[in-house]
DNA sequence: TCTGGGGTCCTTAGCCGG
DNA sequence: TCTGCCGGCTAAGGACCC
């Protein structure tokens, strides 16, 4: 807890929709979800107007479809949010070296450590400037709540939505929280709201009321102390900006279930490849292998084995994962299948051998290791033709050979030889329907293609605002400097030449 | 047309060695 | 030598978050 309201957190509004409406003109003021387009699909990101009708994040695709049939479903576009998450992250890093991204919309700022803020005033101050600062960088809107503690400051940034600014002066925490539900604490979800609710437990004060050792009592000794001290505004944790990666892991629900035995073993080497990938593009290499599936009526397994050390090895995964696959039951079918790697480190028992051996010179990487990381280097995983989801083609993933019909995704940016860049509103039985607008600019005009036109290619997305504002480590003054280029679209060479 | 994907942390239980 | 206790590790599942 601090005398000052100096933790900032910074949250933006709708993210993935916003950016999506930031991007398409003809979808300004209209309803937009963002999420899995595929049977299984569930909303990741509903815009405000969607919102007005029910639809919410996590909710089935299908019933958001059946609330909003007329809103502009998106797949999401990944490295699009990315680049933008930089640009934001930039200016957080520009009011402290302390800034602990929570995903790519949200983070905590200590302003202390900054030395940007030492009282109310001036952390007030800093946040209206960071909002405007993000405003005119990224052309979208966050809401910032500042508290002597997180908990606090996320609160109020919850408070403050949309596009708002809340302070809690540090002391008023525990009647602010009193009345509200034990929900609005961070880590009380609807299992354990429901079994506080069962208790007779619905808001804060009940919570504190209710004293540590019953809280003990109801739900373990770590959950239920910290939670009385988080009802009574205590809450001590510091804002940590590098953390060590724990775990990785590739899942991928199937559009429909898999029954077929030698498939099931296909896709988890299939997956098992995927998470070495990952593991390796991380620099990563781990010890515990673990299966997850999720049977046909949605219960859940895992299973992990533990090797004598950490390895990267495709081979070596993929065999442990098939040894885990080979008991379990999967009669009835399969709707999920992942594979993870935890108990990580940053070398591997391959390296040790090496070492022992005299193979490895230095103290860098394995040249062998690096030349399996560097193998995929490049702009990452995801193709320019974006989706890397996993859903997207009707037969589910990894359709060995489909033919060779180009897949055309709604929101997917496109360029066409003689009309300019565009995006994809939709597309089915050979054809595929094309707006041509750009961020800036007026709603466009619609156009439809054949699928296979040649005259259309997948592209890079374009930036939101023009690249030439403000530099990060400046966050007051909107100047007219020019910058380096605020590499906007990731890393691609984007050709932006915006009419 | 029910329910994604990538994580973190906690709890419980069994096993093993000191 | 047997028993009890304790800590550490592994495995599995659950809750939660964005």
């Amino acid at each position: 807890m601090r005398s000052a309201p100096t933790i900032l957190h910074l949250d933006m509004d709708a993210f993935f929709a916003a950016a999506e409406q930031a991007a398409k003109p003809s979808l300004r003021g209209k309803p937009v979800v963002v999420g899995g387009l595929g049977p299984r699909g569930v909303v990741a990101t509903a815009s405000y107007e969607a919102r007005r009708f029910g639809v919410h994040s996590a909710m089935p695709m299908a019933q958001a479809r059946r609330l909003a049939p007329n809103a502009a479903y998106l797949v999401p576009r990944f490295s699009f949010y990315r680049s933008i998450s930089e640009q934001v992250m930039r200016l957080l890093g520009g009011l402290s070296p302390l800034v602990e991204p929570l995903s790519l919309d949200e983070a905590f700022v200590d302003l202390e450590a900054g030395g940007t803020a030492a009282d109310a005033a001036s952390a007030r101050a800093v946040g209206e400037r960071l909002r405007a600062d993000i405003s005119a960088v990224t052309g979208l809107t966050g809401s910032v709540g500042l508290a002597g503690s997180k908990m606090i400051a996320k609160i109020a940034s919850e408070r403050a939505k949309p596009d708002g600014l809340l302070l809690i002066e540090p002391g008023t925490e525990r009647a602010l929280l009193g009345p509200l539900s034990v929900r609005t604490i961070p880590g009380i979800g609807p299992a354990t709201g429901e079994h506080l609710r069962r208790a007779g437990i619905t808001t804060c004060a009940e919570l504190v009321e209710a004293g540590e050792d019953e809280l003990v009592r109801l739900l373990g000794r770590a959950q239920g102390a910290s939670l009385h001290r988080m009802a009574l505004g205590h809450d001590d944790r510091p804002v940590i900006a590098e953390r060590d990666m724990k775990s990785v892991s590739v899942e991928d629900t199937f559009d429909t279930d898999l029954h077929d035995r030698l498939r099931i073993r296909l896709e988890v080497e299939r997956l098992a490849d995927r998470c070495v990938h990952r593991l390796r593009s991380s620099g990563h290499s781990g010890r515990t292998i673990v299966l997850k599936v999720r049977r046909y009526d949605f219960s859940t397994l895992t299973r992990s084995e533990t090797l004598r050390g950490p390895t990267d090895d495709p081979v070596v995964i993929r065999e442990a994962a098939g040894r885990l696959l080979a008991g379990v039951d999967t009669t009835g079918g399969v709707r999920l299948l992942g594979v993870g790697v935890s108990g990580l480190a940053d070398w591997t028992q391959e390296d040790l051998f090496a070492q022992a051996a005299g193979l490895i010179a230095g103290a860098g990487p394995g040249p062998g290791r690096d030349a399996g990381a560097g193998a995929h280097t490049g702009p990452g995983p995801e193709p320019a033709g974006e989706p890397g989801g996993a859903s997207l083609a009707g037969a589910g993933p990894a359709g060995p050979a489909s033919p060779a019909v180009r897949q055309w995704s709604p929101g997917q940016d496109v360029r066409h030889a003689e009309h300019g860049p565009g995006w994809v509103q939709g597309s089915g039985v050979g054809r595929v329907t094309v707006r041509f607008e750009v961020p800036r600019g007026e709603v466009g005009r619609v156009r439809t293609f054949r699928v296979d036109d040649p005259q259309l290619t997948p592209a890079e997305p374009l930036p939101l605002v023009e690249p030439s504002e403000p530099p990060g480590d400046q966050p007051s003054s909107p100047a007219t400097e020019p910058k380096e280029r605020s590499g906007v679209v990731g890393s691609g060479p984007a050709d932006s030449s915006i009419p």
